[in-house]
DNA sequence: AATAAAACAATTATTTGCAATTTTCAAGCA
DNA sequence: TGCTTGAAAATTGCAAATAATTGTTTTATT
């Protein structure tokens, strides 16, 4: 008797893989923590193999350091890593504007129209949780029609270098970035996507304010 | 007394993983090739753990990949991602030459010429083999005056996707970079960055013909 | 002879165990 | 008190063993 439909079989390690991942930018796990390899073995009921598999999958996405003898620990946030994330983003995320012109569909376009709406519901009803998830997509949104895998995957891993708890503190920063994004929809409209792309380029230097992106006792 | 002062210990699956990057870069290792577990522990004389190590470090780098009990493979190259990847090559370094503006020093301009010089004589003596670590070393160090980490290691990362041996396989292709090469160290001499940006856009563009690149027989 | 079931072989995934290294902490010494 | 020393404890790195999965060949049945 066939037990279940699920092709795509999870191994172990890819489970942990993406709980400590969710874990690390969630801030449940916070940075310069020690990850012991026993104890999360054991808090995941497995041997260290498969933790080990996961770690190694981790420390290539910088999400994690380790040492020789000394094991795991998650990256510690520094100022300067994060001015120049967001520089190398500003510049990526302007490029990857110019290139979705003529390749937005209306669909798309539409669904830009919606996901600013939705934020603005949040702001107006002073509840700011869902607005990273919902400023993911729309970024997203315009960046999934550029002809790049390569660029879209880079974009994509540059999004996932900072804790997401660590966005949108402020309700101040929700209203800037919204009369931003709603100057690029504009453009975009009218086809302008150079303009478009410049917007893009400030709003993401703009979105660079340390002590706005992350407070300090909250790490 | 003291034993050494050797103070980066390496460790056995980072001597592994490093072997492993150049034999699939250097093509002794074939793309499509398996990658099994048992007999590359026998032949690097260890355990396999720290295979796994490696492997998983390589499965990051997308040099390989791997399916659940199946096990690691060599990636192979496709057109499609060659074209990808060379696309988003051209945007990425002619947005660093952009960058390097104000930033290369009058050393690292010597060091422009001298590399160029020493490419044209490989040519003229009709030897290649040296061609793809002088241009390595010439993009280099354009690149490296940049103020973006994250952007440089994302640059360097596109220059490990495919084989080493594949590149300059003809003397028309080395003599038409080397046209490009000088156009831009005249453009940078003019601290006409703009220009120098635009030529290696081209440069970059140029070297994406598949044929040229990846002689099919030589996988 | 064709097909299905079953045993087998090969390989990977995971667990377990051991050796080597680092850390901790208390005792000894200046 | 402050520094060094050294042994115990904890933790990692590596090796070896076991379990699970896949692919193949053999065997049995129709």
């Amino acid at each position: 008797m066939i037990e279940s439909f699920n092709i795509e079989r999870r191994q172990i390690h890819e489970q942990i893989y993406e709980n400590l991942k969710n874990a690390i930018l969630n801030g449940q796990i916070k940075p310069g923590q020690k990850l012991s390899q026993d104890e999360l073995a054991k808090s995941f009921g497995t041997s260290r193999m498969p933790i080990r598999d996961a770690l190694r999958l981790l420390q290539s996405d910088q999400l994690v350091e380790t040492l020789p003898n000394k094991g795991f620990t998650v990256v510690e946030f520094s100022e300067e890593k994060l001015k120049d994330t967001f520089f190398f983003r500003s510049i990526l995320e302007r490029e990857a504007v110019k290139l979705a012109k003529g390749r937005l569909t209306s669909q798309d376009i539409e669904n830009l129209d919606f996901l600013v709406a939705k934020m603005d519901e949040c702001i107006d009803q002073g509840n700011l949780t869902e607005m990273p998830q919902l400023n993911h997509e729309f970024h997203l949104t315009i960046y999934n029609a550029i002809p790049s895998q390569k660029m879209l995957e880079t974009i994509k891993m540059l999004w996932e270098v900072f804790p997401r708890y660590a966005m949108f503190s402020t309700n101040e920063n929700a209203i800037a970035s919204q009369t931003k994004h709603k100057g690029i929809i504009e453009a975009i409209k009218e086809d302008n996507y150079d303009l478009a792309a410049q917007l893009m380029e400030k709003h993401i230097q703009m979105t660079n304010v340390w002590p706005n992106i992350i407070q300090k006792e909250g790490i």
